[in-house]
Parts: structure tokens; C-alpha cells; sequence
DNA sequence: GTGAAAGCGCTAACAT
DNA sequence: ATGTTAGCGCTTTCAC
């Protein structure tokens, strides 16, 4: 534990330079309009003392706090072990950097959590908040809504289409929907007829709208090559075991994520089927230390994460700009969806 | 983007539940003494018009913030990759919550986050903070030194040893040095005659602490048996690669941690070598999804490392609670270190 | 038990 | 160009 010493005001800054606090307070924030005999004895002042500005009574006066809260409604665990959000930080915190604004990584695990999470941002602490991975049920939306803070979501939130309030919610995702399609169709066109599905857990937008995708090209698929998982490796062994269990002619799989379909890949090496010539093998995300890491590396949906994040925070921070401007329905585009494409390796 | 209401204050509270701001203060923070009708028609009120306190101002106050900072010195990228930070965390975050205390995660990757990360410390953002990871040409003690905040190390911080200051840093860390001497001796009672150490990045005191333990064994080792690695299992495939090629005949391994042994652990069969038989293999962390999964599983030097983040928090918290009080030498523990064991798996 | 009033440290009009 | 002043929203003596 390192000592606490009170820290000087700019009270004792002015009074060491011998001018007033506002002079003090100018120079702080950039010295626009002090001459340059003052600025430099501020200066010094500031340096003698150690002066640093103390954020809460300055964002009391100003409303501004130069920090936006990431909050990721999954267990450290997950979050930790899912490359997929330290892709998407990575972009965030590029962005977030460039504008000078410190990122506030907030987890929430439970439902105390929420409460706590909920207390922080409605307690202003950051000028807004980038919300991910929400589940269906999640109370986070309607804590968020009732915190008042300007927020992006991290894919497309589940409550309905958003049209649903008078602000639709922005959020930014990518067409999950579209590159199922397409790496179902790659399957379709590879000769195979038996392509199951390894879902995502059915409660979060993206896996339902890979299904859908799946559903879309596959459109009376026997129910049985319907598997669910949840976007993890163990997940998605469980998923394959179960399915060669109740489909043992199964010619191909998607897999709703890289994570699921390297656990599946597992299985099925375990149990003597070669990828692709028994069984081929598409995932979703392109997550580059997975996909091109497997035996054979896993042809996949490619999205872009990194991007994904930088345009979350970019959409807030240009929000956050035009505050108070008349925000008309045509201002704010509710959602943007980023194309995918289907990567071609070695498992499909 | 939500809307963004200007949120009602603790004045607007008051005036609708008929009473001074002075009882609605007191209300909200718990009620003492206000007399139960009062009570109820201000906690009424409050629900009504949404009332959140302005944390700025309340902060501005009472010098309280009910939020600590977790800074972890690494790029995001490494900090997702390795299981280590997410056991820690959770520790910590178990114990932040039993205190109803907000963790904030401060990731720094560059010199510019460094300058930001002590801008928000010094702030006066937080009541603390638990820093992590810390490289020996890091910037950031001196931050945090200058930023006055009550700050916990994990891991022995690499400036000395902490007696360079009135007040020595407050660290928790394993018995790094123990641990490896543990395993260096476990080869050696294997009958292993030339065994090597795959070093972790040696700015960081766990490398340093774990290479002196090996040579506390080996003393007078052949220094070609000492290959530098970095904590990832990259490293260690490299790492492993350039050792087969500088000793063929080496008969025993020990790396610095789990994720380096696994990357070596492909080298090995890779290279036709066979573990244990050929090469022994050690480990240490003794982190589960990693030591437990690889073929064979690792031998390995455990470390609670989810307990060791709640102690961080604990020591933390207990500080910020003894504020004032004479902070004698005999006060807070400098360094609390906890042992390690030595878990035998098939890898040695 | 409750209210009135004084600030916490800062910025932003407004004077000068 | 610099100083003066009035709050930002809250807690906390101190009277009543």
C-alpha cells in the first residue's frame, strides 16, 4: 500500500503562481489565452506541487468523464478464453485511444453484477457504454436504458427489431445470417446431403441467426442434425458426440463458431472420421489462432472483429459528439450489419 | 444511441417527497435515523422520478469512490491468451463484490497508455488499485507512486527489494523460486543428467525467480541449457526447437509455465522425442485447461492463482479501511507469498 | 429527527 | 488577458 497524501487543489497551484484559480484552471486545460510569462509560472507551480486535476469535481461542472465502459455480460472465464473479445477490445481500444478516452472494462457475471454495473453507469462515471454478448433474458438493456447513457451493442440485441422505443438501439453486427447461408450452400455445392448444425447457445442473437441462415438453405432439414452447443471447444465436442450418436451418416458439419467446430474436430478424429473426405467441416469467425491452427486448418465464415469493435466506438464517440444536436431518426443508422465471406481451408 | 435524459437530482427528490435534501441523503444511503413514514415517502419519490446519485458529486465529498482499478501491463492480445490473468481476476472479483466495490479494468499496452492509465489513477478515479505484470523498465510504479493511489502488486515487483521507499510496496506473489526448485529436483531424482530450462521473459521477477531456482539446482549447468521463452505457447515451441538443435541429448525439461510447456510439448513430438520416456517435461502454474488436456498431461508446479487475487484484494481493501490510522512498519505485510506444490502428472 | 447552510475542487460566464 | 463569482450535486456539521 503506497501512502496517500492529499492532494494539492487548484487553489494552492493559484496561490503558488500568485495569480487566480481560474488563470490556473486555463492553463490545465491547454493555456489558450494566458500570456506566456503566466503559463510558464503556472507551470512550474503545477510541477512543484504535483498538481493533478481531480477528475470528479471537474466532471461535476463539466458533464464529461473522457471514459467510455465496455461491458461484457459473460463470466471472466469465457471471456478470457474466447479470442473473439480480445479482437474486438483490441479494435475498441485503437479507437477509444485515439480520441484520448480511457476504456473501462466492466464484466458481469451475475445478477449482483448487473445491479452493480447498472449503479455505475447510471451513476456517471463514463460518458457511454459498449454492451456486449447479451443474452435474451439479460437485464442489462433495461438497466442501461434507465442509466441514460449512450450506449452501441456488440451484435444485434434481442429484445425485437428495436423499433420498439422511440431511440432504436444502435448496434453493430455482422451478417450472420448470410455467411450461414453461404457456408451451408459451400457444403450443399461440395455433393454432401446429410449437413448438420452445431449451434451457439440459443439464447444470444448471433447463434440464432446462424441457424436461421442454416434453416434458410436446409429448409427441411431432419431435425435430429440440429445440435446445440455453446460457442465453446467443449461444447461443441459434446454437440458432435451427441450428433454421430443420433446421425452416424452425417456427411457435414457447420459449426456455429471456430471454438465449437475445433472441439467437434476433436470428436471426430477421436472416433476415425477424416475431415473433409467422411465428414467436412466449416466454422464461423475465422479466428485466425483456431482455424488455421487445426489439422486440417478449418475453412470458416470470415467477419472482421477488430473492425467490428473500432466501428462500435467510433459510432459512440461521433454520437457522443453530436449531443444535443437535433438527433432526427435519420441521423443515427439503428444498426450496421458488415459482410462476411467464406474462407476456404482445408476442412471443407 | 440511447436517449439521454438529464437525470434528476437529489434537490428534485426532496422537493417531490416534501423534505430537505439533507433527509433524502440520508435516505439513500441507508436511512439512519429518519423516521419510517419519511422514509417510505422518500424512497418513493426516488423510485418515481428514477434517481440515481451523481457519483462525481458525492466524491467530490466523502473522497470515496467504491471502485478499484486492476492494471494489467499487457497487450490485450496476451492478456486474452492466457488463463492466468482470468484466474486472478476472478479472485479478485469474488472479493471486490463481497464489498460491494466496482473492479475497473485499465488494460495499458503502450507508452501513451501508460501516461493515461496514471492520468486516470491520479485522478481520482478509484480508491485503489491492483497492478499486475509489471516489466522492470515499466513506467508505471512511478505513476502510481505519483498518482498516491493505495496500490497492491501482484506479483514481487522488479525495482529492488520495495525498501527503497518509506513505504515498501505491497505485493502477493508464489514461491516462484521454491516452485522451480521443486521441479528441477523432481528431474534430477528421475535420473535426468541434462536438463534445461525454458525461461519465461526474463524482465518480469516470476522468470527471473524461477530461472534462479533452477540454478539453485543445476549449479553449475551448462548455460546452452537455458533457452529464453515468453510465457506463450509460441515461445515455447521456439524456444524448444533452438534448445533440440543447441542439446540433442537433453533429457529433461522445465519451463517457466504451462502455456511454454505446451508449445514445447509439440516440438518434442514433433521431433520423435518421447515424453517422459525421452524427454521429461515440467511445467509450472499448474493451470488446468492447459496442464490437463496436453498429451501427456503435465507434471507441473501449482500456484493458487485465484487465491492469490483475492489476497491482493483483501490486503487492499483492509488498507483502504486502516487509512489514518498509524501505518507503523509493523502495519501492513510487505510481501505475502504464498507456497507452491509440486503436481505429478504423466509428463514427469 | 429534521432542516439550513457550508463547502468538496473545479469550470465557465461575466466583469474588469 | 486576467480575476471574480456562481454554481455543478452531494454530504455533513450544526442548529432547531
Amino acid at each position: 500500500m503506497t501512502e496517500t497524501a492529499s492532494r494539492p487543489t487548484l487553489e494552492a497551484v493559484a496561490a503558488r503562481a500568485g495569480v487566480s484559480r481560474a488563470t490556473v484552471s486555463r492553463v490545465v486545460n491547454g493555456g489558450d489565452g494566458v500570456r506566456e510569462p503566466l503559463v510558464a509560472r503556472v507551470r512550474r507551480a503545477v510541477e512543484e506541487l504535483g498538481y493533478v486535476p481531480n477528475q470528479a469535481a471537474r466532471s461535476l461542472v463539466t458533464k464529461r468523464h473522457d471514459a467510455v465502459a465496455v461491458v461484457i455480460a459473460e463470466p471472466e472465464t469465457r471471456v478470457f478464453a474466447d479470442p473473439f473479445f480480445a479482437l474486438q477490445l483490441r479494435g475498441i481500444s485503437k479507437e477509444l485511444t485515439a480520441h484520448d478516452c480511457q476504456l473501462v472494462l466492466l464484466l458481469t457475471e451475475g445478477r449482483d453484477d448487473h445491479a452493480r454495473v447498472g449503479r455505475y453507469l447510471a451513476g456517471g462515471h463514463v460518458d457511454g457504454a459498449l454492451v456486449f454478448s447479451l443474452h435474451l433474458d439479460d437485464p442489462l438493456p433495461g438497466l442501461i436504458r434507465g442509466a441514460g447513457v449512450p450506449t452501441v451493442f456488440g451484435g444485434r440485441p434481442g429484445w425485437g427489431d428495436g423499433t420498439r422505443d422511440a431511440a432504436p438501439a444502435v448496434y453493430v453486427d455482422c451478417d450472420n445470417r448470410g455467411g450461414a447461408r453461404a457456408a451451408v450452400r459451400h457444403l450443399v455445392g461440395l455433393g454432401r446431403t446429410r449437413v448438420a448444425h452445431l449451434t451457439g447457445p440459443l439464447d444470444q442473437t448471433s447463434a440464432v441467426d446462424r441457424l436461421d441462415g442454416f434453416r434458410d438453405v436446409m429448409v427441411d432439414a431432419d431435425p435430429r442434425l440440429v445440435v446445440q452447443g455453446d460457442f465453446t471447444p467443449a461444447g461443441g465436442e459434446r454437440a458432435m458426440r451427441e450428433l454421430l450418436e443420433r446421425c452416424p451418416d452425417v456427411d457435414a458439419v457447420f459449426a456455429a463458431n471456430d471454438l465449437s467446430a475445433s472441439g467437434a474436430l476433436r470428436v471426430l478424429r477421436e472416433q476415425g472420421r477424416r475431415v473433409p473426405e467422411d465428414v467436412a467441416l466449416i466454422g464461423f469467425d475465422d479466428m485466425l489462432p483456431v482455424a488455421e491452427q487445426t489439422d486440417p486448418p478449418l475453412t470458416t465464415v470470415r467477419q472482421d472483429i477488430e473492425e467490428m469493435g473500432r466501428l462500435m466506438a467510433r459510432l459512440l464517440l461521433s454520437g457522443l459528439d453530436r449531443r444535443g444536436e437535433a438527433a432526427g431518426p435519420a441521423g443515427t443508422p439503428a444498426g450496421v450489419v458488415l459482410p462476411t465471406t467464406l474462407v476456404r481451408r482445408a476442412s471443407a
